[in-house]
DNA sequence: CCGACATTTCAGTAATTACTGAAAACTCAA
DNA sequence: TTGAGTTTTCAGTAATTACTGAAATGTCGG
């Protein structure tokens, strides 16, 4: 069954995009394009068939698979009769977009927080040092904070955090009148740590 | 008065990691080093003092300074009597975070929102088409919701978004207490469109 | 308008990253 | 064990991106 040749204009443009937005993050042109390539496919497709399709080295393929694979954006199929390794993006786009934030946090958050906790372990000796300290603590407490809500929200199963999400401005509305229950004052800076989840 | 040439090892591990952090993201080492060093400098710094500190070319600060600048990542200073351009980075780092998450929305987020709109609205030529049309739309709804959603925790005030963050697990709670109350299935697909803000 | 100081631009070059073809390695049926 | 089919590795090269110094441009105070 030899694909297309040519992808059809609407799906050309989309792989195309995906190539640009693919430069603005960390991965290569090449990589986000064989994933929108998956993406938008309705089948499997194997490392052959989107090196013709994309014009693109097999073995160039091969190295953006391996990558993908890497960040778990792709699972990994065989047909049956047919020795070749068929690729495919999950069905689910929450389930991609859980994926790459993960992914994400893993490479990037993690080693930054863990070398922030480093730095702040350290004892100040000067006040260059002692206020780049400060800072760190402050940046430090953010990340750390929007890892923990981050968390929460991801155990969720999709069609509960999207209605989260769909419940914005009503959640600061019991936000205003839980405070005005409390007595206002917000606690301008960090909490002891963990005070959340004070309501039952 | 000269600063000193060398940062203390606290600030100079500090400023490395966010080098390095930077080409992981679309930025480069270079702008990443110059915006560490702005983050934890207790004052303003003129181009020459980064260029001194970080031992780069003043003309490679310059660019640094203007990219920053046109992600409205950075201050403009003026010390009285100095003619040169004094540059910081906001003080609070909640404020940081939202300028970038902005930033990245309007060059990222926008173009693709907008590309998928254009694919949704052409008429399909054929299955290949068809499939790669309705994963778009796929695509372009959670983008959507992400960024309306985005959008309604951003109006908050800066401690009352900590609030909201504080209670993943609680805002849980209210929703599973909803469902129960509704009549559970929480409306597989995505609903008529703009069903938000149903509570008071 | 001059001239000292400051910033920006830009062409050339350095450094990095992406991509390729050829070879190696792997896999499995016979 | 062989060998056809397949994937991976890797050294070399191409393409891109980052960085520099020098020159141009901008900005005041006088």
């Amino acid at each position: 069954m030899p694909l297309q040749d040519h992808l059809p204009p609407l799906n050309r443009e989309f792989v195309a995009h995906f190539g640009e937005m693919g430069s603005k993050w960390g991965i290569n042109r090449t990589v986000g394009q064989i994933y929108a390539l998956l993406y938008i496919s309705p089948q499997a497709l194997n490392a052959d068939e989107i090196a013709e399709t994309l014009e693109f080295s097999r073995s160039n393929v091969s190295m953006g698979l391996k990558e993908l694979q890497a960040w778990r954006l792709v699972r990994l199929r065989h047909q049956p009769g047919d020795r070749r390794e068929y690729f495919e993006a999950p069905a689910d786009v929450w389930e991609i977009f859980r994926v790459l934030a993960e992914e994400r946090r893993r490479r990037e958050v993690e080693p930054t927080l863990s070398m922030l906790r480093t730095a702040l372990l350290d004892t100040p000796t000067s006040d260059a040092e002692r206020h780049a300290q400060a800072r760190m603590r402050e940046m430090h407490d953010l990340i750390d904070r929007l890892m923990t809500w981050f968390d929460d929200v991801q155990k969720l199963a999709p069609e509960t955090a999207m209605q989260l999400m769909g419940m914005g401005t009503t959640v600061t509305k019991v936000l205003e009148f839980k405070d005005r229950l409390t007595g206002k004052s917000p606690a301008r800076k960090a909490p002891p740590k963990k005070q959340r989840d004070q309501a039952a």
